[in-house]
RNA sequence: GAGGUUGUAGCUCAGUUGGUUAGAGCGUCAGAUUGUGGCUCUGAAGGCCGGGGGUUCGACUCCCCUCAAUCUCCCCA
């Protein structure tokens, strides 16, 4: 075994894959643009005191923190000592470590919206397709280095934006060739459960447990409610809600009956009707789902989250809106909404499908045999034309047998070879030979140029 | 952060109740085959058995620690 490696739960990519990965990042980038969303970049790392206490305190021990340079500066020793003795007893601290490597991609653009606010154009709608870093403990699918592609739309509460953003996820998913549903609720409506069931202040309580309905079942979740502190009434309440079943207007009209007492339950349950009967979204497979609860506690309105049908994955896609993102920045009052694609398991989800279109792993296109140092001369020359024409070409490193030369064709998937022996160069002809197909062909030279590859 | 499983050739995996030079298939390289590849045949290279320590005359095998992958919980994408 070699000794180099690589830090635990990081990843290269080699060629297949990185091509598979922008294949990918491409196509979602495309419909951002499509829908008139700006790029945006960040730097990988931010101040600590900017990322600090934004996703929780379990979220806190997950930030990669960067430790400060110069520390071993003889005069600086002593103060470093004693400072690094908070960070023992868990404290953070600025003589140690400034800086910390991004979480996600929302707190350092809702740090950007806050700096910028006076010169964005309201409402600002920015994508943002980078990587991110989590001190997780890596598992299949779970790394602690990986991409997020975030598109926000700040600055309007407008529920168009819902509805666009509904629709590009769509999209997405269409031209991936992957089937998915759209699952949808709003935290209004979670909000309107917890007030009726009298613990308005158990909202997370209530919303971290009901999300893991799926996974482990009623009785568990009934568990972690009374864990959590609820009563045999309130768990009854919110039995009959997680009972709810039928379609969209069937579970609306229930749940109406279930929360209409309350005023935010009711203005939740007109936004996803509004929603849900848009012309856009009819023809989509959006699905309302009151139990969908997601744990980012910032969402205040209508959450997404995509599910791949046909396929054993976790959600693919996650989203929502928030009121009041900057607010920690000192610029209050910028509503947004948001939605995420999760590249990795995306890319799982289409590899188990084979979804990847075929053409996406040549790169190049022709291979010039090399048979001679005069051979190779004139095919350089050439080759070198047809690069000028926007065609990728390569030639054999050195001169080989036919054999090899065929088999690194073979390897790379190149599609077609040229032939330039010591018969064409007397005849300044070359002979194309299409590897897939095997049919072959001898013309002059100069029509290489034009030859349709 | 808690618990379980696994770690042998580039890849997938055998292996000996502890006993000389650790095997297979695939892949790689060379030749059969110096102007036509994929098939076939022949041969070769490639391993301090994840790392460190211990027990033993002797450890890939048993014990401890550690690292990594993976699964469950937690949390998340």
């Amino acid at each position: 075994m070699s000794k180099v490696s690589l830090p635990q739960g990081t990843r290269d990519f080699s060629a297949d894959v990185v091509r598979k990965r922008n294949y990918i990042f491409s196509i979602i980038r495309s419909v951002f643009e499509l829908y008139g969303f700006q790029p945006l970049e960040t730097p990988a790392m931010e101040n600590l005191e900017t990322l600090m206490g934004k996703y929780g305190e379990e979220g806190d021990k997950l930030i990669f923190k960067i430790l400060n340079n110069g520390l071993d500066r003889p005069e600086k020793k002593e103060k470093t000592k004693i400072e690094f003795e908070k960070i023992l007893e868990g404290k953070n601290n600025p003589v140690i470590t400034e800086r910390a490597l991004r979480y996600d991609l929302t707190i350092p653009f809702a740090r950007y919206v806050a700096m910028n606010h006076h010169q964005l154009v309201m409402p600002f709608k920015r994508y943002q397709i980078q990587p991110v870093w989590r001190a997780d403990r890596p598992q299949r699918g779970r790394y602690r280095e990986f991409y997020q592609c975030d598109a926000d739309v700040v600055g309007s509460k407008s529920l168009l934006n819902e509805i666009e953003l509904t629709n590009i996820y769509a999209t997405v998913f269409k031209q991936f060739g992957v089937n998915i549903e759209i699952r949808i609720n709003s935290r209004k409506i979670l909000a309107a459960l917890a007030e009726v069931c009298g613990g308005a202040d158990k909202l997370i309580d209530i919303t971290v447990a009901i999300d893991k309905l799926d996974k482990i079942g009623f009785e568990k979740v009934k568990e972690e409610l009374q864990q959590r502190g609820l009563n045999e009434k309130q768990i009854t309440i919110i039995e009959k809600y997680l009972n709810i079943e039928g379609s969209n207007q069937e579970k609306i009209e229930q749940i109406a009956l279930l929360i209409s007492s309350s005023e935010i339950g009711k203005q939740g349950i007109e936004e996803i009707t509004f929603l849900l009967n848009h012309s856009s979204i009819k023809t989509l497979s959006v699905v309302a789902d009151f139990t969908l609860a997601r744990g980012l506690n910032y969402y205040t309105g209508i959450i997404f989250e995509i599910k791949a049908t046909n396929v054993q994955m976790g959600s693919i896609g996650g989203g929502g809106r928030y009121d009041d993102l900057t607010g920690t920045f000192g610029v209050p009052n910028i509503p947004g909404v948001g939605i995420s694609f999760g590249v990795d398991r995306i890319y799982d989800v289409m590899e188990e499908l084979q979804l990847f279109p075929k053409d996406i792993y040549t790169s190049t296109k022709v291979l010039f045999f090399n048979l001679g140092e005069k051979e190779s001369k004139a095919s350089f020359e050439l080759m070198q034309q047809l690069r000028d024409k926007n065609i990728s070409c390569e030639i054999y490193h050195e001169q080989a047998k036919f054999d090899k030369q065929f088999k690194y064709a073979d390897k790379k998937a190149i599609p077609y070879i040229v032939i330039i022996g010591s018969k064409e160069l007397e005849e300044k002809t070359c002979t194309i030979k299409n590897i897939v197909t095997g049919e072959q062909q001898t013309i002059l030279q100069k029509d290489l140029l034009t030859f349709s590859f």
